[in-house]
DNA sequence: AACTGTGGCCGTGGGT
DNA sequence: ACCCACGGCCAC
């Protein structure tokens, strides 16, 4: 089963520490929905890499590792107690030797993780996710008059309304007005406790509810007894960044408690589906909102509070099953994960990728009791990277598209590549048994209805291994992992430099075209359009190292080349967008819709329409005939508003958005990540969206166009470029007659700087 | 305290 | 007018 663990801790749904009783306690959901409560003793460690820093006395057993690697003294602890001051006195002394390096040269992690890695056990086994009995929790605040949002520290900021849903099928309402907030309060415990909820989840539940539900606890003098051994929720004041912002890590004895905002931003991150992170803005645009419902303001909470609008029950019970849904379509890769490291679901949730493989290699170590490699040790200087060039700008026709499956993982398995320190094959070998597993669920994908449960759970686990099979080549050059060798790291993206460099020839010596090749995939045209797919990634596979499988991943009719990592493709007459220069959140309405309109025009052959749709945004800037959005950007926050002026005195650095706001009362209004929204109007000034009244600057939005058309630079020759893009009068018989290059064909003749010269008006180029 | 990586384009704001 | 460093956002 190595380096899965055995399923001695079936279906076990959490473990805690007990610090009083110094007990580890398992807590297990039997098939009868019930919940088995075992205590089990374990001793605590932490390993050294020398003696010096190892503590003197007899509760502590000093236990040498097997093996030459540097970390080998294991410090075996009978108490917690004794493990406690055992690890502070070596920190005093690895402090003394190593100064700041000190935790390199030392193996710690929490008592549950330890616990977790040493009896080779995960939480999860023999579970599904739904399996988990999981409740949502959303809270509605008052906020007196004036304010934008409710602050826990002022008295008349209370709660007014708790909302539960569970996974089970129960809704809770509680309201203020019925139970007072005290009551309210301890009636969220007394569910939480008496339906016995292994996982409480919400949106933003750490960065707001739970911060907000803690003071006001405070205030009311109310323990919020929530753990499954009835001890309160407990607050880790040093911070993880959550999001941006630094916030406190929450903790219930017994229960996961999960936060559906962070991983929607980082879900989002890859899809880049979503216009913000608010939840029913989220669910609607992912489709899985429960039921439909009203739309509101936050803002109007309070107001209709006072009014004893009914509506607001509804609004607020729908809160918690959207976040209920929410988290059932963002949690299934975490719990499977989980499944498979000695990590608790609320940690998995909170850890990178590259901690879980490097933990993954401990694991299989210290199941040989043996030792381990020093932090960091082997990461130095800048790694390589991937190989990417735009090897063809501008239109073609009819692109196939072909990738290596699994570049990296692949390589390190064919090429044997692993960490210099892994001198018990673990790397491979771990990399190996996920590899096969993840191709195992694939397999069994296709063998599923695809909409039904079976494969959403089915998707999810190889989609959450895929996640770790990656972080085993990202692992290799992190500085701050045990297992990280930065060496290994440069082989690994050197072989793929090679293979993608000859994938490249391969398509070349056939006599096709390639427009764009980047780490590990390439897009390019070939003779014939009459190959098959299989034929076609065998031309490319040719000679490529045993081991390296190239997949053929698709048909374009058409390909527009721009720069590395900036293409549109489309397909079917869907346009399919790339790069920063194409698809970035940052882009202006105006730039979005002549991107559409631009592709549109050309792929139907109208020049003369292209031309006129030129002319007649240009004409509309200039009599300042502009859409709210066609207009409109933001810039994020991503400093308080002290720090900004701090920065001022200290670096001199403006940022014009932010000067905007600083001066206004209402300044509070924006918060970190929030964004302000703004336009440029007259005289290079910029001003805030809500206060926009079609006052443009003229200039610079007719600026933005013209550096938009730059974008298609490569579609005419460079003196058509600028008649069709040029606000000067062309008959529609002259646009008619100018031809993009995609319908006739020529040399590419020109380089970047000469179209460029061009295109600033040197007409003494002699480029034809 | 905790942390997967490199390659790339572009706008901004500061400097000369 | 040009250069440059930097941060934001994106591809893989």
């Amino acid at each position: 089963m190595w380096p899965f663990t055995e399923n001695r801790f079936d279906r076990v749904v959490a473990i805690e520490h007990d610090e009083q009783r110094d007990q580890f306690v398992q807590y297990k959901r039997n098939s009868q929905d019930i919940i088995e409560e075992t205590s089990i003793s374990s001793k605590h460690f932490f390993i050294v890499d020398t003696l010096d820093l190892c503590p003197l006395g007899s509760s502590y057993l000093v236990v040498e590792l097997v093996g030459e690697l540097p970390l080998r003294y294991l410090v075996l602890c009978d108490s917690y107690r004794d493990y406690l001051s055992a690890l502070r006195e070596a920190k005093s002394y690895g402090r003394a030797k190593y100064g700041e390096a000190m935790s390199d040269h030392m193996w710690q992690r929490s008592p549950v993780e330890a616990f977790l890695m040493r009896s080779g056990t995960t939480l999860f086994t023999n579970l599904q996710p739904h399996e988990l009995k999981v409740v949502a929790l959303d809270f509605e605040m008052y906020t007196s008059a004036g304010k934008h949002f409710a602050a826990s520290s002022d008295p008349m900021d209370k709660i007014i309304l708790a909302s539960l849903a569970d996974n089970r099928g129960q809704t809770y309402l509680l309201d203020e007005s019925l139970l007072g907030e005290a009551g309210l309060i301890k009636e969220v415990c007394r569910l939480i406790n008496q339906n016995d909820y292994d996982v409480i989840c919400g949106h933003n539940l750490v960065g707001f509810d739970l911060p907000y539900l803690t003071t006001r606890a405070q205030q009311l003098n109310i323990p919020l007894c929530l753990g499954r051994n009835r001890s309160v929720l407990k607050q880790r004041a040093i911070t993880r960044r959550y999001g941006l912002r630094e916030a406190p890590e929450f903790f219930v004895f017994g229960r996961h408690i999960i936060d559906t905002l962070p991983l929607l931003i980082s879900w989002d991150i890859t899809k880049r589906a979503l216009e913000n992170y608010r939840l029913k803005d989220a669910v609607i645009a992912l489709g899985i909102s429960p039921r439909d419902r009203r739309d509101f303001d936050r803002g109007d909470i309070s107001q209709m509070w006072d009014s004893k609008a009914a509506d607001l029950l509804d609004y607020a019970q729908a809160d918690a099953l959207d976040s209920l849904a929410l988290y059932s379509f963002l949690s299934p890769a975490l719990f499977f994960q989980t499944q498979m490291l000695p990590l608790t679901y609320q940690q998995c949730a909170a850890t990178g990728t590259g901690t879980k493989a490097d933990l993954s290699l401990i694991r299989a170590y210290l199941q040989k009791t043996h030792s381990l490699p020093l932090r960091g040790a082997h990461v130095l200087g800048e790694g390589r990277g991937g190989l990417t060039e735009a090897k063809s700008l501008g239109w073609h026709q009819d692109i196939h598209k072909a990738d290596v499956a699994s570049l990296y993982p692949s390589i390190c398995l064919s090429f044997n590549i692993k960490p210099r320190t892994d001198v018990l094959n673990a790397f491979p070998a771990v990399l190996k048994v996920l590899t096969e597993r993840r191709l195992e669920a694939k397999a069994s994908l296709k063998t599923l209805p695809p909409d039904g449960y079976e494969f959403k759970a089915t998707d999810a686990l190889q989609n959450s291994l895929k996640i770790l099979i990656n972080s085993f080549y990202g692992m290799l050059g992190t500085s701050g992992l045990y297992f990280s060798d930065s060496e290994a790291s440069n082989d690994i993206t050197t072989r793929g430099q090679e293979i993608l460099l000859k994938m490249v020839d391969n398509v070349e010596r056939a006599h096709g075209k390639v427009i764009e090749i980047d780490t590990d995939g390439i897009y390019f045209t070939l003779p014939e359009s009459t190959k098959t797919a299989h034929a076609i990634s065998c031309l490319v596979a040719e000679e490529l190292p045993p081991g390296i499988r190239v997949d053929y991943d698709g048909h374009y009719d058409y390909m527009y080349s721009y720069a590395p990592k900036n293409y549109l493709l489309v397909k079917n007459d869907l346009l399919i967008r790339k790069g920063v220069v194409f698809r970035s959140r940052r882009l202006f309405g105006l730039q979005n819709d002549f991107i559409v309109v631009c592709v549109d025009k050309l792929i139907r052959g109208d020049s003369a329409g292209l031309a006129a749709y030129y002319r007649q945004t240009a004409r509309r800037i200039r009599a300042r005939e502009v859409e709210f959005d066609s207009v409109i950007t933001y810039l994020v926050v991503d400093q308080t508003m002290a720090e900004y002026e701090e920065g001022l005195m200290t670096q001199g650095q403006r940022s014009r958005p932010l000067d905007l706001i600083a001066s206004r009362p209402d300044r509070d209004k924006w918060t970190l990540r929030s964004k302000i929204y703004y336009y440029h109007a007259g005289n290079g000034e910029i001003k805030l969206a809500e206060d926009f009244a079609k006052d443009i600057d003229p200039s610079y939005y007719l600026e933005l166009l013209r550096k938009t058309a730059e974008k298609f630079l490569y579609i005419f020759s460079p003196q058509d470029w600028y008649r069709i893009f040029s606000e000067t009068p062309l008959s529609d018989e002259e646009a008619r007659l100018i031809r993009p290059w995609f319908f006739v064909p020529r040399q590419m003749p020109a380089t970047l700087a000469e179209y460029e010269r061009v295109i600033k008006g040197d007409f003494q180029l002699r480029l034809f």
